[in-house]
DNA sequence: TTAAACTTTCAGAAATTACTGAAAGTTTGT
DNA sequence: ACAAACTTTCAGTAATTTCTGAAAGTTTAA
């Protein structure tokens, strides 16, 4: 398979890019060229057009289904197993931020939780302690938030960010609301 | 210098950490160890305490300082530089991602915006042409929206989450406010 | 049961990234 | 101008990560 200048161009840079999200050159370049492609490509297609062994191609695979980003299928006839990228481009917004969630912020959070059950037994242990919990309440609160968001759906999503600087206005309606609802209790 | 050992879990694990949120393990380590000191290092102080070369700790505090999230200070009769972390733990967050945006996902847009502007050939050069859209338009999306959160004040973007589920709820009254403006003007 | 057509695994090699420590550079005081 | 007290640089080395390709594993069909 031979791949266009454009096409080129967009799995390279996705290869560079890619290895700074979470996974690294290779995986980011299959994964860019699934994502352009309109039909299903078996393993030999995505080594030939990437230049990469056939080896690498089935471990890079292996990566990307366990970030729940691709599909496999077969066609009639034919043995070989046919790859997809899953989804819309949310969707794969969606799995990218939860995986690298589940592997980079609640490791960190559990370290956090357990550190924080000592009672700090100086004033410069007092101090980190502080830190600590500063840095583990607002990952605490950026991961709720972000599940929270997740749950909208790309509708509402997409009104929530067009909104853009209508938030801060937004809130202080909120406010009024808040304020008129606890009169009301 | 000597870790305690609640220091030391916390600097080794933010420094398998840092190396996921853009800078290498050593680097993580010397930022962590600077977040929890009450008092500003040295770079032999952090050299010592984390058993790496004098070299390195230079090395890392210059990419630290790309970051712009340490703080060089002196002690009166003392030719040694120090160290510390800078701003609160909200403005270490808002620094890595303004750095991470401008590292990753600017270039990314500038490419994508290239790409974008040769028509499409063939109608599998269409559908790719559309998914780089797609990506173009979600990546544009968030970078403009995460804009506008940081110009929001710590108290505000903590009202916004604290929010939470309510979000979805504030944007119906949003659509309300809207539409009564539009009958309005 | 054999073989063809595939996929996966993994030991070793290649590529990349990080680290050390000696040398060069800088600043300050005398 | 010199030297002491520091910091930075960078060539070479060490550690880590990624990739290849041959061998082992799996599935299907006859």
């Amino acid at each position: 398979m031979q791949l266009s200048e454009k096409d080129q161009s967009f799995v390279y840079h996705f290869g560079e890019m890619g290895s700074k999200w979470g996974f690294n050159r290779t995986v980011g370049q299959i994964y860019a060229l699934l994502v352009i492609s309109e039909d299903a490509l078996s393993a030999n297609d995505l080594a030939s057009a990437l230049s990469i062994s056939r080896g690498n191609v089935s471990m890079g695979m292996k990566e990307l289904q366990s970030w729940q980003l691709v599909q496999v299928s077969h066609i009639p006839g034919d043995r070989k197993e046919y790859y997809s990228a899953i989804g819309s481009v949310w969707d794969m917004a969606n799995r990218v931020f939860q995986e690298r969630r589940k592997r980079e912020v609640d490791p960190t959070l559990t370290v956090l939780r357990n550190l924080l059950l000592e009672e700090p037994k100086s004033d410069s242990e007092e101090y980190a302690q502080q830190k600590m919990q500063d840095i583990h309440d607002l990952l605490e609160m950026l991961t709720d938030w972000a599940a929270e968001l997740q749950s909208l759906s790309p509708q509402q999503l997409g009104t929530l960010m067009k909104l853009g600087a209508g938030v801060s206005k937004v809130l202080s309606v909120k406010e009024q609301l808040f304020n008129k609802n606890k009169d009301n209790s």
